[in-house]
DNA sequence: CTGAAAGCGCTTACAG
DNA sequence: CTGAAAGCGCTTACAG
């Protein structure tokens, strides 16, 4: 047991090839002017010894960590269990190891002003991050800006949108289309169960399915909030259908499909039938749409697509050093036709 | 813009303050052995400069990161929507927060024999590692000891456990208490939808129903996997309910309350109640078994405790350099009555 | 209590 | 293509 705790070095490595640390080094690293011997030699080294580089040692001079920072809100525990935070965390996990970078993933305590957070941010414990979902309050985006770290925020930031990166997805336009789906079926009471009114996903669809009923001269009073899970999409329905009054309800937007696959439950249980007697139409796609009773109609959120543009927009910044402005792109959710509308 | 990019270093600090890099250094890190006077330079020069460590230069010296990892299997991209691990994530976040470490988050790749991830693990990146759920052909317990990085295990690990620490729970036990509330609820014709036999908790919760059964002198024949999930469940339960000939079935132990949940719905497709005509028991208590209908008599999962435990031992180590050998420690999961058996 | 100095393990101009 | 040397930004004996 040497004094570094058993770990080969790269001075060891370099004394058993019979060369200097800095062609070590270089054979290690690409191994360009490097001769053929000298590379072998090194290889042989490196697998004798079993050694691989120190990380803290090889970054404190190249000024790059190789892994990147996810960062999520803290909210509640179910964030992980939620189906689009589970998604993109398998898809950033993935693509981020496309680029050979490490996943760091830091939850943001609402509590402690991001104190901690931006700590660790500072240290350069990573190369960059990419911030997922926040809530309305968060001045996340500020400080990521000031800090200077490059970083990509999936979802348009609430505060300080135009000091940063960020990709979207056009949630007021897909709502919109979802209305239009319900009107184009003559539905003309066209309810919606909300999602958080303090989260961009939740506030901008509630956005759209407003917008475009007034465009028609509809009413838009009928609305119930969720936070996006099945159960709440079961209360939501109750209330909507409980207050709805007279002229009932004939169209529902849900602005996930687990809180559509509520309402149907909710539905079901009255006795009222989807689509029939209620069309319904659902947003994300993620697996459920299809496998409800009947299977909905909704918009594909483009999530894959939003974290590989956000994981290249930020390998891009930390490359180029940051230069260039903050970068923007907004995709479009796709409409998928199934029987619930 | 400076050399490092803009990062204030300490000699920076140390120069506002009017001290020498020793005695700054002292006072960032405790403070001990400090004059009142020094100190206060300092503080006020470091929220002057907005000074926060170089984490590499600092952890080349130490020898620590102030980081652990989470391993986690790819497996599927399922893993992050199943409730145990979502909890389990959640937990370690928050409990390794309070140890005042970062988390990390490693994805195990099946594919490329785990050299990444020891690449990465030698590298010391981190300072040491939590391991869940590992599937059966894993030789991480053997690489991870080769290592000689402080690691838990989350669950015994089926190859090499001998050679590491690790917090368990007892599922066979457990499994063997949920038989025995059905026996003595008169129940003779006994299944179970078991989970993957490659994951430790659907082997020994398996083994558990089995070895019950057999003591009982019952038939312990009535078996069909399902993967935790609740669609798994309705097929695993429809499996059974087609298969079980004349007798028929009156009682089912499930390895998760979200198959418990896919059975529920499949007996009352075909006109079965709980607990009358068929008694169940679920496994987990982790939410969804108090909204069922009817709610769930189950096992608790104490993954609270494990994950506690399993950090308490892992920072034990780091901080001990690993003597010791390694520790065990494995919790008896609690019974849960409610409606469904 | 304080500071000068060594050293953690690497990479990278620089000169050859 | 190669090696000696400097330096990345910190911490920590050591001597005072």
């Amino acid at each position: 047991m040497t004094l570094n705790g058993g770990a080969p070095t790269l001075d060891e490595v370099a004394k058993l090839a019979g060369v200097s640390k800095a062609t070590a080094s270089r054979a290690i690293n690409g191994g360009s002017k490097v001769s053929a011997r000298a590379q072998t030699a090194v290889d042989n080294a490196v697998r004798e010894l079993g050694y691989t580089p120190n990380a803290a040692a090889r970054s404190l001079v190249t000024r790059r960590t190789g892994s990147v920072a996810l960062i999520v809100p803290e909210s509640d525990e179910r964030i992980f269990s939620d189906p689009f935070f589970a998604r993109m965390l398998h898809l950033v996990a993935r693509t981020l190891r496309e680029h050979d970078l490490q996943l760091v993933l830091l939850i943001a305590q609402p509590g402690d002003e991001a104190e901690r957070l931006l700590r660790y941010l500072r240290g350069r414990y990573v190369d960059g991050a990419i911030v997922a979902s926040h809530h309305r309050e968060d001045r996340l985006a500020e400080h990521l800006s000031d800090l200077g770290l490059p970083c990509v925020f999936i979802g348009r930031p609430w505060i300080g949108a135009e000091r940063v990166a960020y990709v979207d997805s056009d949630n007021a336009g897909a709502a919109a289309q979802a209305v239009r789906v319900l009107l184009e079926g003559g539905r003309r009471r066209i309810a919606t169960i909300a999602g958080p009114p303090d989260m961009r996903a939740g506030h901008d669809r509630l956005r759209g399915w407003r917008d475009e009923l007034a465009a028609a001269g509809l009413e838009t009073g009928l609305v119930a909030h969720g936070d996006f899970t099945e159960d709440s999409g079961v209360q939501a329905c109750a209330a909507l259908l409980d207050a709805a009054g007279p002229g009932g309800i004939d169209g529902i937007f849900a602005a996930s499909d687990l809180m559509a696959q509520g309402a149907i439950r909710e539905l079901a249980r009255r006795g009222l039938r989807v689509p029939e007697d209620v069309a319904l139409v659902g947003y994300d796609d993620l697996g459920v749409a299809e496998r409800t009773d009947p299977p909905l109609t909704t918009l594909r959120n483009p999530i894959a697509s939003m974290v590989v543009e956000a994981i290249r927009l930020l390998t891009e910044s930390i490359d180029q050093g940051g230069g260039g402005g903050p970068r923007r792109v907004v995709f479009v959710p796709e409409l998928v036709r199934r029987a619930s509308a």
